[in-house]
DNA sequence: GAGGCGTGGAC
DNA sequence: TGTCCAAGCCT
């Protein structure tokens, strides 16, 4: 069996919807795919696309970025949030000139090995620039099968086995068709099997959605909670590496000091920021991005 | 396995 | 306006 009930009506919907992201051209490489990869990490397509097309102009291959300190990395990831993933994918260009002769690895191991390289992004790297059959199981797969197949409106806060199997029980035998189905689903999930709004009208199974079939009941069980941000150490951190970032060299600490007033907290933020490595304090006592 | 980790747009 | 959400990973 190489399709399962739904392949057909999605991959039809995508080859008609399917936006004309970068990194989905045929001639972007495994090396730009893996940046996208980790950029679209909990970041919206909209915030990455610009900061994807200033890094693989500025670095091309692994082996660019794996020449350059890793503030540089820091400091090119501007606002996009979450700044471990550019310490990341510095330690990944230098693993991957290091290990693998300077090409990004195509086996699901190889790439898991990599720093912030997980499940869900090695899975997509082997599949979406190496044509492998894996499963896709992001946010996006997860709402829709919540919906199509569980027939509740989202899905557990953290991903089952069963969701995995389940994922894996949909994938199309041919692994070129595998890839397209995972791009598909994600697609499907990020344009009309939205988390707030679905918009069922446009969705190509939903005369098979057991959501659908059920009345949409909605979610059942404790809400969603959001993570809040005001006041939290991470809005200080972001505060913290924004001065540094947005200077030409290193920080005196009372610049630091500036951008938060109750001063446990800011200690303890910036102290934080030296043990992930992302702020080097240097000699003379002032602060720089990492070298 | 629950919580920490940025940022900004949409409603 | 505040809440929710966005192609997760790591500890």
């Amino acid at each position: 069996m190489n399709e399962n009930p739904y392949s057909t009506a999605v991959l039809a919907w995508y080859e008609a919807n399917a936006r004309d992201l970068p990194w989905r051209r045929p001639e972007a490489t495994p090396w730009e795919i893996l940046i996208s990869e980790i950029m679209l990490q909990q970041t919206p397509v909209v915030r990455v696309l610009p900061a994807w097309e200033a890094w693989v102009e500025r670095w091309p291959r692994p082996a660019d970025l794996a020449a350059e300190p890793a503030g540089e990395a820091v400091r090119m990831w501007n606002r996009l949030g979450y700044p471990r993933r550019a310490l990341n994918l510095h330690a990944c260009a230098r693993a991957i000139v290091e290990r693998h002769d300077g090409r990004v690895p195509d086996s699901h191991s190889d790439l898991l090995a990599l720093p912030g390289v997980g499940p869900y992004t090695a899975a997509a790297v082997a599949s979406f620039a190496f044509g492998q059959r894996h499963a896709i199981l992001d946010t996006n797969v997860r709402r829709v099968l919540a919906r199509a197949e569980t027939g509740i409106e989202y899905p557990p806060k953290t991903q089952t086995k069963a969701e995995v199997r389940l994922a894996e029980s949909l994938l199309p035998d041919a692994p070129a068709v595998a890839a397209r189905w995972g791009v598909a689903v994600m697609e499907l999930g990020a344009l009309v099997c939205t988390a707030r709004s679905p918009k069922c009208a446009d969705c190509p199974i939903l005369d098979r959605c057991s959501w659908v079939l059920a009345g949409r009941p909605p979610h059942d069980g404790p809400p969603r909670r959001g993570q809040t941000y005001a006041g939290t150490d991470r809005q200080v951190r972001g505060r913290l590496l924004a001065v540094l970032r947005e200077a030409p060299g290193p920080v005196a600490k009372e610049a630091l000091d500036a951008v938060w007033d109750k001063s446990v907290q800011r200690e303890r933020a910036l102290d934080a920021l030296v043990a992930d490595g992302l702020v080097d304090p240097l000699e003379d006592g002032t602060y720089a991005l990492p070298g």
